[in-house]
DNA sequence: ATGTTGTCAGTAAACGTTTACACATATACA
DNA sequence: TGTATATGTGTAAACGTTTACTGACAACAT
């Protein structure tokens, strides 16, 4: 039964409490002969220790939490997958919350981890919550994911994806497909990807002496109706670009539904292109070329980073970030063999 | 600070450590003054009781556990979000594990939920573990999830998808749109879902009079790769089928990119039909006709039944299958108009 | 005045561990 | 033989709650 302590242990091996916890945990040496009837007798009542009794005394639950904004997004799942893996390999649980971006709903499932002893957090933290995070990080190690926060509030760990590289190759590729005029669905200004993002991309642009002029660039929210309606404003035009390019997965898809549902060739009328990945891209209707994150990385390594952090607080911290890749696909016309615009 | 405890509490205030877990808790009555002044510390001290502690003594942990093989699937990601959304709002946690389907780790991520002293457990269980369920719903409630085990083993609270229904009622659309020669991509027969979903659909068959011969039947075991090299069978015949059926989501991922590898047309030369739900699935190279499974009411749903029996666990066990939806696509030729074969 | 009730608040024990400390025994050294 | 060191084990106190029990005090009925 699952309701064996060490008292019932000790009592049926003739020993004390002590010793049974001492032969559980192996601290110091005990008796061989002790030790191997202390086992035998645990494994005969099948006793477990009780991880909370354990965890008050050392004020440790070994549970993690992860707070993203959509667990159902499959970045995040992706990255979930990995970090699950790699921390039940350490004997550490993983408590995840969604917050669905709601400032007040991330806070309260914030308080309910804390007051779960959670040993250190994994959080892809919302917008305009960043002074949360500071006031955080003074409390438990704390690993941030994906987004970062201005760093004068908060130096910490943090592992994410390195967009600026990411966006500057998916730039250059673009270029060199002999593209000039560029539609760019852009994801916020007030998540760190959707600035890095755009500045890498306009980055690569730059160089070739190309400038983005405003009309050109639509902001998204990085769900998929904001790339829906950024597809369609940048079509509705007198002169639309030769290519789009959204800056997430999910406003790729919503661009992608708009091209589609309004008869668009790609990559006969237009061209397309995307960061972030799209699982099975080769069966859309056009593979779309796009910057794959990988994200399990992302995942494993947040989930070494907060390992190493709790077993040392004063550990530097770091900031990892994950690379890019270019997959190319069909839906981007190559205009670079003809003369350009 | 988060070290705030009781004690300080009750010093601040002037009061005993009892009186303040009356105030938190508002059991007893207490006067109102002293209440007041009570719940004027405890926020300005800042203080929260302490998860674990208060879990010792009451021997629960508000947390439950979630156990899948495949955590970054569609549909255990979309039923684990909806899942979490019903169990935060009562104020309990999800903890994941993911098994990778591995019987062996499993059992030790079970162990490792059970010391941790779960209120409850919702599972998705491993193919040929049934024996741990049995064993396990002794100890604490547990809702049964996609995959039913064998009512001698087991009568608990189940939550799933209606597949005889779902198959069933595919089955029926297929034979209405003309197709008489079926080639079936079905799931594992030691998987609840893989027998129901194939005794649906041939039921639709047998009430036309149509019989499934083995030749056009194959065995996959719901990973993508199984579907491709379903697929690749059911094709490499002197006379293939007229319509591709796979009975799972990868599946239909792995025959689609096979068929599509091979320049099929669909639905011109073959018709292409499945079950599970497929996100986005208008942006595929052709629209398949599927079956949802509604996993958000799933996990939902699941979450509700393992509340209810969390409450009471003498209630009588529930079996709660949710209603599938048939998704018409472009993916299936009708041959109804003209004569049949 | 005495008992009966009722309200509010405090004391202390319990939950299942870990661990500082103490104790007992054995071995070594003088 | 007496002191020192090492080894193995037990006792009891903590960790932060909840709660059964007890008590103080007032109000009220006799």
């Amino acid at each position: 039964m699952g309701k064996a302590t060490v008292h019932d242990v000790a009592r049926r091996a003739g020993v004390s409490i002590a010793t049974v916890s001492r032969v559980v945990n192996n601290k110091c040496r005990v008796e061989p002969g002790t030790a191997a009837r202390v086992k035998r007798v645990i494994s005969e009542i099948g006793y477990r220790p009780d991880a909370m009794a354990r965890g008050m005394r050392h004020n440790r639950s070994y549970a993690v939490g992860y707070i993203v904004s959509d667990i159902a997004n499959v970045h995040f799942m992706v990255a979930a997958k990995a970090l699950e893996e790699m921390l039940a390999a350490n004997d550490f649980s993983l408590i995840v919350c969604s917050t669905g971006g709601d400032k007040a709903r991330e806070r309260s499932q914030l308080d309910l981890l804390l007051s779960k002893k959670i040993d250190g957090l994994i959080i892809n933290v919302s917008v305009h919550n960043d002074g949360l995070v500071v006031e955080l990080s003074r409390q438990l190690p704390v690993v941030l994911l994906s987004r970062k926060v201005p760093s004068d509030l908060f130096q910490g760990d943090f592992v994410g994806n390195d967009g600026f590289r990411g966006a500057y190759e998916l730039g250059r590729h673009v270029l060199s497909m002999g593209h000039r005029d560029i539609g760019l669905i852009r994801g916020p200004d007030n998540i760190s990807t959707g600035t890095e993002r755009f500045n890498g991309f306009v980055t690569a642009l730059r160089e070739k002496g190309i400038d983005l002029p405003q009309p050109r660039i639509h902001f998204g929210d990085y769900y998929q109706e904001s790339g829906w309606n950024g597809a369609g404003a940048l079509l509705d035009v007198r002169r639309p670009p030769s290519i789009i390019v959204a800056m997430n997965n999910a406003m790729a898809y919503g661009a992608l539904a708009c091209l589609r549902m309004r008869g668009v060739a790609i990559p006969g009328d237009i061209s397309f292109a995307s960061y972030g990945d799209i699982p099975n891209r080769e069966l859309l209707f056009i593979t779309p070329t796009c910057i794959s994150q990988n994200p399990d990385q992302e995942g494993s390594m947040a989930g070494e980073i907060l390992l190493r952090r709790m077993k040392d607080r004063g550990a530097r911290p770091m900031t990892v970030l994950i690379p890019s890749q270019l997959l190319p696909g069909d839906s981007i016309r190559n205009l670079a063999s003809k003369s350009k615009k």
